[in-house]
DNA sequence: AGCTATTTATAATC
DNA sequence: TGATTATAAATAGCT
């Protein structure tokens, strides 16, 4: 999917071969999130750089699939205590709050994705409006005297820019009640302390 | 990348996504397996169906990579339990990873309200030039026949346009990568080290 | 880090 | 299911 077409063989030059790992990374990291996404499932990733450094993606989260695939066999016979049946509700929870965070997150930048592609769209219009006016500022042309086409273009990209600012009304009312819901699961690292002090306190 | 778009959202059809998941785990395993090609790096990937069927890819096999993945931040700390340390890291996991998602939906809907803001204050300016031009079709007045301040409320207005599109360029450029951190739920640089010392010290 | 010319993945369709 | 194809998306080579 580039200029040109390549071999899956070993990047030779180590620069290239960074830069076609950092891609590459991003683009499977962002596939996983799809697949995730659109079908609901547990997905995990794990790649370790050209230099050894470790890159994961997971949802919910990396290690809890690797858990669940590495001890698939192990499920039945776990004689785990209510320690670990307490931790699991609470990762269970954590789990659901990062879901929907993740999403949460998509929505909006989803949100700012198109605010991007309308503001671009609009920038030709402006530009031909601002030339109008103030380029044409010292002439003597009358408004009739201006392409139609010119004119046309202006009436769309301000007609495109009010339903913008409609639009954008509406979708804050729906991002602030994100906003509140993900206030009001917000785990702080406190919760990390309780757990572990009543883990303590109940000596289990 | 097909006949139409469509939105990253969890599939309602459970048959369309059986049909999705099946297409995309195909194209993930594919991208995981040209990646660890393409520069010669680990790469593990594992994903549960919609129906609960586990599926992995793995370079050199999934089991190394998340035993490799898994033991990185264990090795240095203690000879602890395998189930205490485990959940204790998954906990620690879970809430970094909420703390960032929050702290990302957190600038989105900074970006959301500041654009909302700037939209608005935009809008009657906007509104005044709709009137001068769309209004004013049918008349004879010449530019320098439309009052001053009219003229100077619009050039702010396409002043402000113009620099609310660049820079939300900008935001979405850092937004993007937001996204991707989150998706990644990046590993601490700390691993970098220890991963080094510790494969320095084991001679693997 | 951006930018496109291309290649590749895939949604809809059959 | 599996194959086809029109499109959307990823990315290789450059700057």
């Amino acid at each position: 999917m580039g200029r040109r077409k390549i071999e899956i063989k070993m990047v030779k030059d180590s620069n290239c071969r960074q830069v076609t790992f950092s891609k590459r990374r991003t683009g499977l990291f962002k596939k996983a999130n799809e697949l995730a996404t659109l079908c609901g499932t547990e997905v995990g990733v794990v790649v370790f750089s050209p230099g050894g450094k470790p890159y994961s993606f997971g949802q919910p989260n990396v290690e809890s699939i690797a858990d669940r695939f590495l001890n698939q066999d192990q499920r039945k016979t776990t004689t785990t205590t209510n320690a670990s049946s307490s931790s699991k509700r609470r990762s269970k929870s954590e789990a659901a709050a990062l879901e929907k965070l993740n999403q949460q997150l998509n929505d909006c930048m989803n949100q700012l994705n198109d605010e991007k592609l309308r503001g671009e769209a609009l920038d030709k219009g402006v530009a031909d409006a601002k030339g109008l006016f103030l380029g044409g500022n010292n002439e003597s042309k009358s408004i009739q005297e201006l392409g139609k086409t010119e004119l046309e273009k202006l009436k769309e990209a301000l007609e495109e820019l009010r339903e913008r600012v409609k639009e954008r009304a509406g979708e804050m009312e729906a991002s602030s009640t994100l906003l509140m819901l993900s206030n009001a699961i917000e785990p702080p690292p406190k919760l990390e302390d309780d757990y572990v002090k009543t883990k303590v306190a109940k000596n289990v």
